[in-house]
DNA sequence: CGGAATTCGACCATTATATTCGTAAAGTCT
DNA sequence: AGACTTTACGAATATAATGGTCGAATTCCG
């Protein structure tokens, strides 16, 4: 009983690994159990089904990046770099899991409702998170004191639309290159002069 | 018919990207097919199976890979530098197509007759490569006057053993720094003091 | 127009795979 | 040790995915 957790842990990291290479589809339960060093059907004792142990990786995920976005918020005292490094942490985080996010998208794989829900939250977090970074920019004269709601969802669209090549072409080397431009265009308005 | 290797090529270049991030067993020929730009069965008018694209695909590859390691060696007149870069694009390569890779030597994929046979004459070629390399560097006293066969043998299978941890596991961050190790040792043992 | 080249939807046969189940092995407690 | 619980897995199954075929439609091109 004390190591179910355990296990169920271990399954949840090797699963981690083998669904954010190949998604959710292409992930068999053979793989993440030969990867989880068990039986396919000892697999079963600890989750009732391959979309459980789903769910599992992406709460997981979810709150490791949201743990990562904090500390690197607390890093800085600095708004301006605060954007900055919130920014590019999420979006290198994104590409890292681009197969495993791609698994959310596509296709019918959108009728899992636990990863609306999730999606549905993280979205609010998200708007407010940047929203309260710009809020501090503005106090210290930083940024311009326009309409923090709305420059937050402006921010967090451009940034879901970083996503659609980001998943969807092949040519991820220059989504790097893609979010510092748009990092800079960001800054230079958004930035008082 | 001018076009209809136009075709085929774009077909090949669409199933590539698909095997090089999949392998064979995972890449399915509908999304060959919607890569290209096709119907499924459309496929089947320019190539009889999912393996003869495969074949395609590895010997576009092979050919693209030799190319590129020739220009490299023309590159450098110094057979330090030259044996240095071989080895790095070569694990370059090898790397970005690990998955690509992996597929050849996973399960039962290996009774593919005709990567058996790329894959010898490859072998035998970089021996012979990395040989002459050594012998030119025994030439301007750069390197031990050792045996070149034995010398070109055992970095071969140097590489080869790099090439097993790189395929199956999944740190794959760490290998361009085990490369660089693997190098400098090499260096340090061969050159000339 | 008419025939050849090209495309594709519908279909089939086979395979792959998620899940179940019965049972064996490994602990655990008395 | 023996009984009882937890954990593991091989074999079996039902279903979905997928490679490949075929004939009909569509496009090309003289």
């Amino acid at each position: 009983m004390v190591d179910k957790d355990q296990v169920r842990n271990n399954i949840i990291r090797a699963a981690g690994t083998i669904f954010s290479k190949f998604g959710f589809r292409k992930t068999t339960m053979e793989e993440i159990a030969r990867a989880a060093g068990k039986g396919k059907s000892s697999i079963y004792y600890y989750f009732s089904s391959k979309e459980e142990i789903f769910e599992a990786v992406v709460v997981k995920e979810a709150r490791t990046l949201k743990k990562e976005l904090s500390k690197v918020i607390a890093g800085s005292p600095d708004p301006l770099e605060k954007l900055r490094n919130y920014i590019l942490v999420r979006m290198k985080t994104f590409h890292q899991l681009s197969n495993f996010y791609r698994a959310i998208f596509d296709e019918g794989l959108s009728h899992f409702d636990f990863i609306e829900r999730i999606r549905e939250r993280y979205d609010k977090q998200e708007i407010l998170t940047i929203r309260s970074i710009f809020l501090e920019g503005i106090k210290t004269g930083q940024f311009k004191p326009e309409d923090p709601d709305l420059v937050a969802i402006a921010i967090v669209r451009a940034l879901k639309g970083l996503e659609i090549p980001l998943f969807w072409t092949h040519v991820n080397e220059d989504v790097d290159i893609a979010t510092e431009e748009i990092l800079n265009i960001l800054f230079y308005g958004i930035v008082k002069q």
